[in-house]
DNA sequence: TTTTTTCTTGACTTTTTAGTCAAAATTGAG
DNA sequence: CTCAATTTTGACTAAAAAGTCAAGAAAAAA
């Protein structure tokens, strides 16, 4: 038996089924990002991804768990985008600068992803009754951004005012844009965001200031 | 024929008919604000509102009319509240304070109405296929609270602008509840806001102040 | 009272969607 | 090439939901 590095990628049937559940995950992306989660049917996907019906439920269990796969990728897309700089901010302002920046440059390079995460969201708290595994990404992304910028408080400082802060960050970005899709062109969004984003800064520094 | 004032509430038939209405679009607000919009069923509404089936169909057209019925009573009651104070705030600042306690007070008063508004709005400029009548109440909404900040603004002002802060003001509220409900307590929420609330304030009169 | 009109009902038909599975297609081994 | 293993397929069944309508119940008129 061959111990080669990390990738077994064996076959070339195995590679060819990996290619198949991409092609699943990336039409699932693209429809659950138009209708809701609700609205879109197992053939609207496979549909898209031009592939038979039975292919999706060789993939995946159901509908639910294709949905879950794609929102736990899209949240470690977005931490993934949040670690990415340069060089670290050396002030909680800069950093909250970097932060609110990531997520503009998420929602524009992953619209798909950027609209699955702030659609399925209230979803959550509401029906209780199921999807509870949906829950947990939302929350390692809550958490992502509190770590971030804990640097840069003092230890001691209280843990729901960071979380209020988090909240805060995730919440004015999502709301928004959500907004903005409304009432703006994507021209016009891009011209807003800048200003905005920096009064918002100011203030949520002025927050954990005092 | 007797002409009456201003009700024609005749006969007794009516106001029953008028009740039942009443109780559907009750319970179709109960339901809608705990599932979501797709994943509620016309029984759904029905078996809550203790009628049968075919009794929706005699006073909606479907499942749209009922949603978009509601939605368009939920922004009136919204922008209600946004008219209601005892003295005319005197500054853009008091305006702005107003504008944010008023929809916390709204989320507080009618969460199901607060849930169902915030549920259905990314529906919008995604699924462009159907649903356009909902787009209505949400822009009327945004115009509405352009108008209340306008009382304040040189007439000269850009309008682009007035409208980011309108989204920034919609989006900042829907935003922050939506993340508070998955991360925080309601006691939370509530001494959360305020101290937040502030400092946004603060930084939306800098940005329209420049 | 009886009759007529208005409103409500839930059993029914139709449509839509989830999920299954035997067969077909592709791939790997001999 | 042949045959077995793996992956894909779409027609099929089962379940769920939408939407209909003749009949029933309540109210108004006669």
């Amino acid at each position: 038996m061959p111990v080669k590095t990390k990738k077994p990628k064996k076959t070339r049937a195995q590679k060819r089924a990996k290619r198949t559940r991409k092609k699943l995950k990336k039409a699932a992306l693209d429809v659950f990002s138009q209708k809701s989660f609700d609205a879109t049917t197992v053939e609207d996907i496979t549909e898209k991804a031009d592939l038979g019906k039975g292919t999706l439920y060789q993939h995946f269990a159901d509908k639910e768990e294709i949905v879950v796969t794609l929102v736990e990728e899209a949240v470690d897309h977005l931490i993934e985008r949040i670690h990415l700089y340069d060089v670290p901010p050396e002030t909680l302002e800069a950093m909250l600068e970097h932060l609110l920046n990531a997520h503009y440059q998420f929602s524009m390079d992953s619209k798909e992803e950027f609209l699955l995460l702030f659609q399925g969201k209230l979803l959550l708290k509401l029906q209780s009754d199921t999807l509870d595994e949906l829950e947990e990404p939302y929350l390692r992304y809550l958490e992502e951004i509190e770590l971030q910028v804990s640097k840069y408080l003092s230890p001691k400082i209280n843990a729901l005012k960071v979380r209020r802060l988090a909240c805060a960050v995730a919440g004015f970005v999502f709301g928004f844009f959500s907004f903005a899709m409304i009432g703006m062109t994507s021209k016009e969004i891009d011209t807003s965001i800048k200003p905005l984003r920096r009064v918002f800064v100011k203030s949520l520094c002025t927050f954990l200031g005092r």
